[in-house]
Order: C-alpha cells, then sequence, then structure tokens
DNA sequence: CCATGGGGGATTTTT
DNA sequence: TCCCCCATGG
C-alpha cells in the first residue's frame, strides 16, 4: 500500500487519522477535499474497518466513481468494491429494495424521474378536472418534492397553515390533494419518485425499529461529501444512522452551497456543531488550485456573506494576473470579445482549447457563445440541454423495459400503449384512465381484468388491447430467464421499436437509432460484466442502475480539446486554467428572482465564488449593456458583485471599464445618472421594431421597478404598491388596486383606464411607475 | 393520427 | 426570441 499520509498538508493528515467521533471537515475550494475523502477511508480500511461497516454518501456518480476508483489503488479493488459508497438515493434505493416488504413495495419498484412525476401530475389534474392554468405540473411538483423533503406527508400537509396559505397565494388551493393522490398513484403503479427514496428511507426507519438498529450496528462509519447541499431528508437518515456509533464525518464549504432551490439546507453544516457536540473540527483552508490572486478576490467577494464558518482559505501559488473586466455594448459582442480574447490568450500561453471555460448563470445565455465559438471554427462542448436519458427514443425504448420488469408502471405504459403506433388512440387511452381511478386500479389491472370486454370497447380497440398486453406479458415472462441484454434485443424487436426507427431515413431519424444502438451497448456491457462478476445480470438490476444515472455520467473522451461552456452550477467541483464568467450582469447574476430576498442573493453570491475559484490561473469576468433577452433588446447594468470585489484585484484596463460605467449614463437620450444604476432589471428597452419605448426610468434611477412587493428589498428598489399610478406599453396609464402570491410569484392587479382590470406577473411585466 | 400555428412562458437541477 | 403545449383541421 502506498504512503498516502505522506501526501498530505497537516491539516489534511489530522482529518484523514482522526477517525473517531463526529467530525466536521470545513473544505475551501481546491483545498483538497476529495483527496482527504478518499484517505481517510483508506485509512479506515488501513486499520482494519471492514469496507462494508463504511457507508460514503455522494451527490453524483461520478464523485462516488471517482473516489472509489482512487481508494481502490490503494487497498484494491477487491476491497473498495465492498464498501457502501455512492449517492443517497442509489444507496437508500439498495437499502429499500432490501427492505421492500417493511414498506409494501415490490423490492422491484420503479423509479419514476421527474419527468414521469410531472407527466403523473398532469393525468391526476386531468381527473380532478382542473383547467386552472395556475395549476402547472412542473410547480406542483415542486410543491410536493419540497414536502417531501421536510418529510410532509400528504396528511400532514392538509393540516399545514403555512403551505396552505403558500399554495393559496399562489392559486393553487388544492395541492395538498394533488399530493394525496400522486402518493397513491405512485404506490398502486409500484414506483418511487426521487424524492420517495429517501422519505421512504426515513419512514422505514421510523417504524421499523429493528430495521434501523440492524443498519445502525452495520454503519459503523458514515460520511457525506457536500454536506452543505444535503437537505432535511437527507440529514434526518445521516443522524439516525450515526445515532449507534457517532462516527460521522461530513464534508463540505458552507461557502459552496448553491442548491438551496432544490430544498438543500445549508443550516445542516452551519448546525453540525449543536447537532453533535463534542465533535472535532477540521479545517482545509490551503487552496492548491488557484493563484493567490483569484482566491484573495473570491475571500473578498464571500466575506460579505453574513453567517459563515469561519475560516482562511489561502494559496502559495503563484501571485497570479489580476482579474479582468470586459464590458460590451450587446450579448453579441460579448460573445465576441470573449472568444476573441480567449483566441489571443491561447496562442500567447500556447495551450489547449480544453483549458478554457465560459460559465454562465442560464442555459440561455450559451448560444451567443456558441455561435461566436463556430465562426471562429473552435471546437467546444456544451453540458447541459437534453440528456440522453431524457431522450425520446431512450425513454421510450426504457418504458418498454420498464414495463417487462413492472407492468403496474402507469408512465410507462402511457409511453409505449401507443408507441410505436397500433391503433390505441387516446380515446382508449382515457377511457381506461378513467376506469382505473374509479375502480382504484391501474390501467395495466384494467387491461388483464377479466371484465375488460364488458367495458365498452369495440371489438377491434379489443384486440389492440389484448395484443398489447400478450406483447408485455411475453416480456414479463422471460424477465428472469433471460439476461438483460437478451431481453432487451427481443423487446426492441417485438415491440416494433426497431422497424420504427430504421424506417426514418432523417438525420434525426439516425441519431434516433444510433442512440438506441448506444443505450442497447450500455445493456450489453452491463449483462456482460455482470456474469463476470456472478452477479444477477437481468433487466430488472440493469434498470436499477440506469434510473438513477445522469448525462454526467458518460465521459466521452473525444471532448478533450474543446472549450466547455456551461452554468456555474453545473462547474461546481470542476476545474480549468482559464474562465470566463459571462453575463455578469444586475437581473441577471445575481439573477432577477433572488434580488429581494437577502438569503437568495447570498447565494447568488455564493454562486459567483463558485465561478471565481474555478479558475487556476485567470479569471475574465464579462458583461454587456444591452442584452436580447425575451425576443427584446433589455438595458443591464454591470452586477453589483463587480462592485463588491476589492479593487487591487482588478486589472487597471478594466478598472477603467468599470470607472467610465460608473460615472457615465447611457447613451440613450435620458437624463444622465449621478451614479450607475445598480438597483436592477433593465426597465428600458426597444420595442420590437427597434425604437425606444418608453417603459423604464426616464424620471430617474429611482423609479425602477422589480419584482418586490414591498416586503423587503435593497434601498433602490421602488416598491410596488397598492395606489401607485403606472404606465404600461400595451394597455397605457392604470392604478394599481391590489397584490397578491408570493415572491418570486407576485401578482399587481391594476385597473387600467383603458384596458379595465388586469393581473400583471411582476417578474415579467414591465411597468412605468408615474406618481 | 399527424401537422400546423396560435398562445403563453421564460433561473439554477448532483438524483 | 425560442420553445413547448394545445387546439384545430385535414
Amino acid at each position: 500500500m502506498e504512503n498516502y499520509l505522506e501526501q498530505l498538508n497537516d491539516s489534511q493528515r489530522e482529518a484523514v487519522v482522526n477517525t473517531e467521533g463526529p467530525s466536521l471537515i470545513v473544505a475551501g475550494a481546491g483545498s483538497g477535499k476529495t483527496r482527504v475523502l478518499t484517505y481517510r477511508i483508506a485509512h479506515l480500511l488501513a486499520n482494519g474497518v471492514a469496507p462494508w461497516n463504511i457507508m460514503a454518501l455522494t451527490f453524483t456518480n461520478k464523485a462516488a466513481r471517482e473516489m472509489k476508483e482512487r481508494i481502490g489503488t490503494i487497498v484494491g479493488a477487491n476491497v473498495s468494491q465492498r464498501l457502501w459508497m455512492g449517492t443517497f438515493h442509489s444507496i437508500f434505493a439498495r437499502i429499500l429494495r432490501m427492505e421492500a416488504e417493511r414498506i409494501k413495495f415490490p423490492s422491484s419498484f420503479t423509479i419514476y424521474d421527474s419527468a414521469d412525476s410531472k407527466s403523473l401530475i398532469k393525468s391526476i389534474l386531468k381527473e380532478l378536472q382542473i383547467k386552472n392554468k395556475e395549476y402547472k405540473p412542473g410547480l406542483i411538483l415542486s410543491r410536493i418534492s419540497s414536502a417531501k423533503n421536510d418529510l410532509v406527508l400528504p396528511g400532514a400537509y392538509s393540516r399545514d397553515q403555512q403551505r396552505l396559505m403558500a399554495d393559496r397565494a399562489s392559486k393553487v388551493p388544492l395541492v395538498y390533494d394533488i399530493y394525496q393522490r400522486y402518493m397513491k398513484a405512485c404506490y398502486k403503479a409500484g414506483a418511487m419518485d426521487f424524492d420517495d427514496l429517501l422519505l421512504n428511507t426515513n419512514l422505514l426507519f421510523r417504524d421499523n425499529p429493528d430495521v434501523v438498529a440492524r443498519y445502525q450496528d452495520q454503519f459503523k462509519y458514515i460520511l457525506v461529501d457536500e454536506y452543505q447541499d444535503t437537505n432535511r431528508s437527507q440529514y434526518l437518515i445521516v443522524k439516525k444512522l450515526a445515532e449507534l456509533h457517532k462516527n460521522v464525518c461530513v464534508v463540505g464549504d458552507d461557502a459552496q452551497s448553491i442548491y438551496s432551490f432544490r430544498g438543500a439546507k445549508i443550516e445542516n453544516i452551519l448546525n453540525f456543531r449543536n447537532d453533535y457536540p463534542g465533535y472535532q473540527l477540521f479545517k482545509l483552508e490551503q487552496n492548491y488550485r488557484s493563484t493567490q490572486l483569484i482566491v484573495n478576490a473570491a475571500n473578498s467577494i464571500i466575506s460579505r456573506n453574513k453567517g459563515q464558518i469561519k475560516k482562511v482559505v489561502f494559496s502559495e501559488n503563484e501571485p497570479g494576473e489580476k482579474i479582468r473586466i470586459f464590458s460590451a455594448v450587446s450579448d453579441m459582442e460579448e460573445g465576441f470579445i470573449v472568444v476573441n480574447d480567449l483566441i489571443s490568450r491561447r496562442h500567447a500561453a500556447r495551450c489547449a482549447f480544453s483549458d478554457f471555460a465560459i460559465l454562465y448563470r442560464t442555459n440561455a445565455q450559451s448560444r451567443i457563445f456558441e455561435e461566436a465559438l463556430r465562426k471562429n471554427n473552435i471546437p467546444y462542448k456544451i453540458y447541459g440541454g437534453l440528456s440522453f436519458y431524457q431522450r425520446k427514443e431512450i425513454k421510450d425504448l426504457l418504458a418498454y423495459m420498464r414495463m417487462a420488469v413492472n407492468p403496474r408502471d402507469g408512465e410507462a405504459l402511457k409511453r409505449v400503449i401507443n408507441f410505436p403506433a397500433r391503433g390505441i388512440g387516446k380515446t382508449t387511452l382515457d377511457k381506461l384512465e378513467a376506469a382505473a381511478a374509479s375502480n382504484d386500479l391501474t390501467v395495466w389491472d384494467i387491461l388483464t381484468h377479466p371484465n375488460l370486454p364488458k367495458a365498452g370497447f369495440n371489438a377491434g380497440t379489443l384486440k389492440k388491447l389484448n395484443s398489447f398486453v400478450a406483447l408485455v406479458s411475453s416480456f414479463f415472462r422471460q424477465r428472469e430467464s433471460m439476461d438483460a441484454y437478451e431481453l432487451t434485443t427481443e423487446i426492441v424487436a417485438q415491440s416494433g421499436l426497431l422497424k420504427e426507427f430504421h424506417q426514418d431515413q432523417t438525420i434525426e431519424g439516425q441519431t434516433r437509432l444510433e442512440n438506441m444502438d448506444e443505450l442497447l451497448n450500455g445493456v450489453k456491457e452491463f449483462a456482460d460484466n455482470r456474469r463476470e462478476t456472478g452477479e444477477p445480470n437481468s433487466l430488472e438490476f440493469f434498470l436499477e442502475e440506469v434510473s438513477l444515472l445522469t448525462d454526467q455520467d458518460n465521459e466521452s473522451e473525444v471532448d478533450v480539446a474543446k472549450v466547455t461552456l456551461m452554468t456555474i452550477h453545473s462547474a461546481k467541483g470542476l476545474e480549468f486554467p482559464y474562465v470566463y464568467i459571462v453575463g455578469v450582469e444586475e437581473g441577471l447574476f445575481p439573477s432577477q428572482m433572488s434580488a429581494m430576498a437577502e438569503n437568495d442573493l447570498e447565494e447568488e453570491r455564493r454562486l459567483f465564488y463558485v465561478a471565481v475559484t474555478r479558475a487556476e490561473k485567470l479569471v475574465t469576468l464579462s458583461f454587456a449593456r444591452n442584452r436580447f433577452k425575451y425576443g427584446e433588446s433589455t438595458f443591464a447594468s454591470p452586477s453589483r458583485f463587480l462592485r463588491e470585489m476589492d479593487a487591487e484585484y482588478i486589472s487597471e484596463d478594466s478598472q477603467q471599464v468599470t470607472g467610465t460605467l460608473k460615472s457615465s449614463a447611457s447613451f440613450e437620450r435620458r437624463e444622465p445618472r449621478k451614479k450607475y444604476d445598480f438597483s436592477g432589471s433593465s426597465t428600458s428597452r426597444f420595442n420590437s421594431r427597434g425604437k425606444f419605448s418608453k417603459i423604464g426610468s426616464e424620471k430617474s434611477s429611482e423609479s425602477v421597478m422589480q419584482n418586490d412587493a414591498g416586503t423587503s428589498g435593497l434601498g433602490a428598489v421602488t416598491r410596488v404598491q397598492v395606489g401607485v399610478v403606472v404606465e404600461h406599453e400595451r394597455f397605457g396609464t392604470g392604478k394599481v388596486i391590489g397584490l397578491e402570491g408570493v415572491a418570486p410569484n407576485i401578482k399587481a392587479i391594476v385597473e387600467f383606464k383603458n384596458a379595465g382590470k388586469k393581473q400583471l406577473l411582476l417578474k415579467f411585466a414591465k411597468l412605468k411607475i408615474l406618481n
């Protein structure tokens, strides 16, 4: 075994060798967090702890895989393979499958992804005959998800005044009912969504003391990566499991908590000291990634946030170049400035395209850079967008595979019952779903029910339905005798999918076929590997693995020489020598949505911190003065984050750039401003014909209006209040007579002189305040 | 059963 | 603007 302890600095070593009792490892950006975590596990193993007594939880499969590999090189793959190491979801899905009968689920339960969940919500809305467009499946799902992550079950939800009030405010008072039905439908279908994997683990432990005791005993050491991103549900599982041995080690960085919108609670890491008295604290403060300048600049940004764990991240690397700020007239120009700079930098530094990353706040920004890169023949790779597993053809094939394992899976059934087309149309499906709902059964139950012939379908339809049932049943019968690959091949042939895709001669059709082949190859690889290791390799086990995979898990080696384009969120954990952070504008970064709540603003600031700390050598920031948004050119102002950085970290040229910006008014014929308006959302704009239209702050920067109903806010933001007279570009002048909703979906009810009463979502309505 | 267009909506997304 | 969803019509 290599001597891993020699590869660590003092504080890292402390964090590795002190394995007993609760530990909090606060790991600054680039401080060798993964190294410490892997060595700590290796150290445990080296000291005689059995691998199956160690649970190590990560957020991504990639992180788990990489760690497992590194540990494998130290202690041997045969040992590392026996670790309980994986994502929260995969580890607890595994436990839930083993304990399935305790929670009355089949051990081969299906895992619904968010598309399945949304589609299920849609059918519930249909069943309840809710036509109201306020009920958007995505919104409902996020409410349900947040309830689940807080362990609020449907019953409790219907008594939870806060949630009910929020729902009423958003005009979706029936969420509690939908939630209840959703849970029931999942249960009947033998399915769990992502949140259920954690929720049901909590319930399993709550209701089965003998089961908890078993796992508490087994997991003598529990390690959690990215602890700042855990939600309440995850937090409670860890707490429960660690109750006996109390050897829980969490690693994280509160400064990099950027997923609160998904339920992550930064408090989990901030309050660790209260949850685990007598804990040991380890701080990894030396940054090995970035130059001193980058680290110091990042510190100066994050120091504005309150409520942090105290730490001083430092670098002993070269001092490094100062941060540059590029100002562009338009988003288009921003693209060219950045790409031109990238080109010259690449020549000067004689480095590879893969040394560069362009990071943005929103995916919508990628296009401009794509175009600029393409015009210059620069290879690039965009992350984000439609993932492999979300593609229709893949989802369709997976749906067949799911049907073969669990035909009660209603979402899979809906996908495949008429694909490829076999004459079972919408009307038939509607009838089936109605019958299922009224008899408290699944569609599959109806289809296989002896009374089906009496259900009022005509002979032709009945015949089609029966042959569909026969098809799926034949897959179902073979699910155990065949391995995953054999059965999938069978499915592709028998279902007509292969024919369907072969017929299509278009480019897209070719791609679809290729994608299907790729999945088939994946299945083959799985089946072969598993056969070699002697593990079960039937379809059920393939699905178990694949349903928790994402695109990020398929690293492709062909992308080595390309510029990386991605959102800052997806860049977390990565590093690049040269980083461009683009669109650093008010209303975009920080995002419009976060402008009024201090907590949200702090999260945006952490996001900015994450972005800056991705860079090894050089950070370049850019913003545009005019940006095309929703089809219109809108004015933008440089982000407050630019001002928040100490001037000493900014290059001299760039200071001039920002200096001009701060003092001068924009080029439009408006009254000069005393000071650059940092208050946000661009309210002036061109209309579609390119003519200046009067919306916006002509009087002064005070009349800028944001999505703010007077709840909180930044000084410069004028509040929209009842009684205020406003002007709308289409409706003319009117008076605000009411406000409702919760941020960021606050609506103003405005009585217009010529257009009557209107409800306007402040997020989007561009109003000018007149009095 | 599909193709077409009008209408509405528009952060971030490890599982 | 661009994209997705739905309604309409062939």
